[in-house]
DNA sequence: TTTTCAAAGTGTATATTTTACACTAAGTTT
DNA sequence: AAACTTAGTGTAAAATATACACTTTGAAAA
């Protein structure tokens, strides 16, 4: 459901964008929006951009963050963490960016500052429907993403640093995979993640040691070799404070 | 030198707020100054505050940061990053801040949000000069903070998270000390700022391993033992990337 | 000048962790 | 039944982390 607040509402200096990162097994995924131009530029690949609008005068960060990846995507109820703030003079200045601004905004040329935010999803959690400005929703493969409108490559390239960091020293691997998954899923999340070729046997053993795996008694099906075990995530307290001596690869 | 910009060149929804990180040789400080009330309130301790104010409209954020921070403390030139955006609708709701923000902001009611900074600094390098709506300016003892205007604690815990995570992974201790610095001050700046009592020897033997440290021909004067060998830090390239594989302690 | 004080400076043995590395097992398809 | 594909598993060597205490040196006090 949209919200049906009116323009006087707005807050028309500060935005929220936001970076969803999923995964399918094979690769890294972004959820990208295209805006629909209204036939006011020709559709190119820089029309994409992250999930985001301006806030409402009365409305926290966090929840415009929700509100506004529910208004134009359909997804809800996700768990969203800051990034930071995007600030720079210039970051609505491209050409193709104005001619959008000019159609939705009430103040186009308003200085805004966008506060970014990040989450990690199961893609197939999720049905994505585009609806707001939205013509489009898709799951873009992360190496494949081009320009984006804004600042919003910048946006991005600071959300995947974060991701790769928090791979290395908290349990989010998960979060990209479903409740049950084989531990070849995990391996290749991180490997893929982390542009690395971890040695397998390795990650396995390290991986398992952290205890924050747990084995059941499920095993993979349909597939054409021989099934793997699955095995879940078990949810513990995670000393967020000891980070540092935690390395989950 | 103070801006002498207008009332309309106000961005009145955003703010910065830096939190200045220094040490003495035994504690950690922070940067706090005092609000000049004018005689509206008593003075009490929660009229201590960050250094932070409202931005220009055409401002950068960071360049915001440093201008704000030079207003009110005379700090000037200091490397500064983003510690994220703070935007609660009640972080402006406590009584003794409204009484200030009637008296000195031309939209008392106004929503802000803010957005933090954070910088490490060797306290002998800067001389701080109290400005603005600063009364005085001081150094305060970070264990000591008592209550704080606005959501600047919340701010500031979100500071020593970040300081601590960088001192772990980066080579950021040494930014507190003067140029040359014996090993025992680094050594305690890491237990302060740690809370922990790491092993002597094991420190210095793996803070040398990491091939930041150089040491002089200088020793230590005027002290009444001993005097300890001076080192220096040497700037070479850190890999932001290979973070995790780089523990400092 | 001798003694005392305070911090500087230094090494090793043991435990733990990390790394490199390759074959067999099991289910599916042909 | 053979071929294919991924699952599943262990060990030895190297590197790193840890625990631990005495001697040295200069300044200050007696």
């Amino acid at each position: 459901m949209e919200s049906n607040r009116k323009t006087n509402n707005i807050n028309h200096s500060v935005s929220v964008d936001c970076v969803v990162f999923g995964f399918d097994g094979f690769s890294l995924k972004v959820l990208l929006v295209q805006r629909d131009l209204r036939d006011n530029l020709d559709n190119g690949d820089d029309t994409l951009v992250l999930p985001g609008d301006l806030i409402y005068i009365d409305e926290d960060l966090e929840d415009a963050a929700s509100r506004v990846l529910l208004d134009l995507t359909g997804i809800d109820n996700l768990f969203l963490e800051q990034i930071g703030a995007f600030g720079s003079l210039n970051r609505l200045a491209k050409d193709r960016d104005k001619v959008w601004l000019d159609l939705v905004r009430p103040i186009p040329e308003s200085r805004v500052i966008t506060i970014g935010y990040f989450a990690l999803v199961n893609i197939k959690n999720y049905t994505i429907r585009p609806a707001g400005f939205a013509k489009h929703v898709i799951w873009e493969d992360f190496n494949e993403v081009g320009e984006l409108g804004f600042d919003h490559n910048h946006i991005l390239r600071t959300a995947i640093i974060k991701l790769r960091n928090k791979l290395y020293h908290e349990p989010v691997g998960f979060k990209l995979l479903p409740k049950y998954f084989p531990l070849n899923h995990l391996y290749t999340l991180y490997n893929t993640i982390l542009n690395s070729k971890l040695d397998r046997r390795n990650f396995l053993r390290r991986i398992l040691k952290t205890g924050f795996l747990k084995e059941t008694d499920n095993f993979q099906e349909g597939v054409p070799h021989k099934p793997a075990r699955l095995y879940k995530f078990i949810e513990k307290e995670f000393e967020n404070d000891n980070n540092h001596k935690f390395k989950f690869y």
